[in-house]
DNA sequence: TGCTTACGCTAACGGTGCTTACATAGCCTG
DNA sequence: CAGGCTATGTAAGCACCGTTAGCGTAAGCA
């Protein structure tokens, strides 16, 4: 008697939008997988990664707390396919940033694209946390697949970059490395809270990423210093 | 996984006798609250923070399950008294790595402060990690002095090397931002094994945090180039 | 019609955070 | 020294958790 309401199938959630197309193939479509997915998002974004059940989950879903185990062996899979769902996105939305500028100015938009990672991590804090937890990245390859893309796309920046001549010819390994890590380091500052203990609230995020950027473009040591030492 | 010995030797915890003979303890001030804190590293370093359990805390202090909640109002309380600890060591050791160097040479000092920053996160990824957590630095006030403290070293230098000269004359919070970004992205790109799935290991930290403080200062923007257009 | 397979439900097991009630050792005060 | 107070441990218990096993059922297919 721990569950006070009977359980029937609730079809507020569980119905997706596609009913016009037969449903004689069960096996390709499981909406319920697709719910549970969305319904674990909703509550990651609403009481943080850690604090997430999957009973809860299920209850959210409208289904019983056995029920998600049919869909993913452990919480893990279920986790790891929220973090899936969100490199999707995250990389959706600094493609999206760079358009068709990466040929003709590869070096503003990787600038771009580092602005629009940084403002993904500060509206979606929580999912971006899930996105990046090792522990997911070692359990699903699509994960590591969809973070491996992500660079990919800021190194073919650099690379393009070098190519016109926009930055300098050291290895493009390190100055990739660099770039990634102002931005990551950036995305990450706010979403661990330790830009706003610096007083830099996120309403600064865009304009903090840019400014970062341009700080790693020019560098910060006095040229006419290094040059007279 | 019970533990059959009810009383196992550990070296670096002197727990008081908790053995079977119920008899008076020795100490006057059981020294529990740091054992538990101690007891608790060891099991964030072991199976990593989020399998942490603070009956297995118990169990490994040699005390009974309810007995932590008489040192700590909760478990978030116990895991930022971990990250207090961890965050002080960590400004230990990157105020050791700056030594009387921050104001002979405030922009070597900050790029050994760096290192060693980075030094530390790959050593001690897990204990790293809790630091992080912005639910911990929410829960104590300690953490967050510790974690600004740790800030403050470093802007301190940058404000050093401006005043010689030795960087330019910009605006000292960005720049030690900038700065703060790169270190910290670095060290967390090492935790969260995106170095690794670059094919930089963790033996690399040094020089790469060596390689892209060094990039942050000259800049990766060719001078020639942006000076011509 | 029967077989198989997918998928949901129920009930249960052991573990968890945390609380309550109780016991006891040590200190303070009279 | 008696008596109480406080600090700190134990034991038992609650509600919840992840996960599993067994059952029912409906769909697809021979």
């Amino acid at each position: 008697m721990t569950n006070p309401e009977p359980q029937i199938a609730n079809p507020t959630v569980s119905t997706p939008s596609v009913s016009s197309t037969p449903v004689s193939r069960p096996a390709t479509k499981p909406p319920l997988r697709e719910a549970l997915v969305q319904a674990t998002l909703e509550l990651v974004e609403e009481v943080g990664p850690a604090a997430v059940s999957v009973r809860e989950v299920a209850r959210r879903a409208g289904v019983s707390s056995g029920a998600p185990f049919r869909h993913f062996p452990d919480k893990y899979a279920l986790m790891a396919a929220v973090a899936e769902e969100g490199v999707k996105r995250l990389n959706e939305v600094t493609e999206a940033a760079i358009g068709d500028l990466a040929e003709r100015d590869p070096l503003e938009a990787f600038r771009l694209a580092g602005i629009a990672y940084v403002r993904f991590a500060v509206a979606h804090p929580a999912h971006f946390r899930v996105i990046c937890v090792p522990e997911y990245a070692a359990y699903s390859q699509t994960l590591r697949d969809g973070l491996r893309k992500g660079r990919d796309q800021l190194k073919a920046l650099i690379v393009a970059a070098q190519k016109r001549g926009a930055i300098i010819q050291g290895d493009p390994e390190s100055i990739m490395l660099a770039a990634n890590a102002i931005i990551y380091g950036a995305a990450r500052m706010f979403v661990d809270g330790q830009m706003q203990a610096e007083g830099i609230g996120t309403d600064l995020a865009e304009e903090t990423a840019s400014t970062l950027t341009d700080l790693l473009g020019r560098g910060i040591v006095d040229p006419a210093h290094s040059a007279q030492g």
